[in-house]
DNA sequence: AAAACTATCAACCGCGTAAGT
DNA sequence: CACTTACGCGGTTGATAGTTT
């Protein structure tokens, strides 16, 4: 037996709206307020069905609706509701006074998500998407720009982009953030390289509660760990990035985002110089600080150059000095421009430490 | 200037479910 | 308890505006 139409379709009108069909409309909800959808556009008078009616009315014409570009704040909670309920755009709606699930699915579809493949985040899942990532191209760029690295290209050839314990590799390697404080191999982390190496200052985790990441496929983070590494697939908050630069020498104690992952609790991280290029918007600028030829500083390139080509986002030369050594610039935490706004979101997502004298045959 | 392409978003469709009978 | 009805939600479509070639 199949469902009952929500209405007589004969002769009702579909399509686009027009200025008096809103006007009956709005006339009837405000003298009689909607009751009963089925029998509204009957008694206002519309050749339209219910469903129609309503639709109408809670996406565009209720007078409490918001419109207009979205603000970062709005951008930053979508994203982080979306992370934790999915596409439960009506549960997302109700907390985003004004907006309209109809329309944050719109523009989750339309900006949000693209901006997230383009920065290699799995938007389904908020973590990164290593089939997304060109290794041999990061390491390359990487090994051009500071020569101690090594340079996983010439080694294995392009092949090595096809070879599962490699992608495997590139998993941890993405996935590394901040060492562990305990079984710290001292070779890999002497103090040059911790200082090198800190990608981010650490996110104010307090700020923002440790969000629940349900959706993660954690099979992904399946590559033992080496001694000395940690993982923090640090992604769900990758927007909530505190601009707040931390400039201290001090090792501060921060929480893993998921608690389920199986991965470390606490994590010591040690900040040295400190980059920052997070989205605070209570701060009015964002700080990034590289030392030269720091792993970071070649890293970027070879994600800005090579593999999102994302040239914008990193150095935007019309609106931004690019990446180098000394070099600190602002970048407005208003800012509403699409690169701005990758800005801030890459800043999280490229946390992750790499030591120089990692010895690759270690994972093959 | 025009065609082709892309992005946006209002609106539609079908399904799940709560409420009513 | 079974069935019907209405509502709300999420996925998808299609018209249109904007941009590129």
């Amino acid at each position: 037996m199949g469902r009952a139409p929500c209405c007589d379709k004969n002769g009702l009108k579909k399509g686009p709206w027009t200025p008096e069909e809103d006007l009956m409309l709005i006339n009837y909800i405000q003298k009689h307020g909607p009751g009963n959808w089925r029998n509204l556009p009957k008694n206002a008078g519309l050749q339209r069905c219910g469903k129609s009616c309503r639709l109408r009315w809670t996406n565009y014409l209720r007078p409490d609706i918001k419109r207009g570009r979205f603000s970062f704040e709005e951008e930053e909670t979508i994203v982080q509701l979306h992370s934790v309920l999915g596409n439960k755009w009506s549960a997302i709606a109700a907390r985003l006074p004004g907006r309209t699930d109809n329309e944050i699915k719109n523009y989750w579809n339309t900006h949000i998500r693209k901006r997230l493949l383009r920065m290699g985040i799995d938007p389904v899942t908020h973590a990164p998407r290593l089939d997304f990532l060109d290794l041999s191209s990061i390491l390359a760029s990487s090994s051009l720009c500071n020569p101690s690295l090594f340079n996983l290209s010439s080694l294995f050839g392009t092949q090595a982009l096809f070879n599962p314990e490699l992608l495997r590799l590139a998993s941890t390697l993405l996935s590394l953030n901040n060492k562990q404080d305990k079984n710290i191999n001292p070779e890999w982390f002497n103090s040059q390289n911790l200082q090198e190496n800190q990608l981010c200052s650490n996110q104010v985790q307090n700020q923002i509660p440790p969000l629940v990441q349900p959706n993660i496929n954690h099979d992904q983070f399946q590559t033992p760990i080496p001694e000395g590494f940690s993982m923090q697939p640090n992604v769900t908050n990758l927007i909530s990035s505190s601009s707040t630069p931390i400039s201290t020498q001090e090792n501060v104690n921060t929480s893993a985002i998921n608690p389920s992952s199986g991965l470390n609790e606490n994590v010591a991280v040690s900040q040295p110089s400190y980059l920052d290029c997070g989205s605070n918007t209570n701060n009015p600028s964002v700080v990034a600080e590289l030392p030269e030829n720091s792993f970071f500083q070649s890293l970027l390139d070879g994600y800005s150059d090579q593999v999102f080509g994302f040239d914008s986002v990193i150095s935007t030369p019309s609106s931004l000095t690019p990446l180098n050594s000394s070099s600190t610039y602002n970048v407005s935490s208003t800012s509403s421009t699409e690169d701005e706004r990758e800005i801030s979101y890459c800043s999280s997502l490229l946390k992750f430490e790499i030591p120089e004298s990692l010895d690759i045959n270690d994972f093959l």
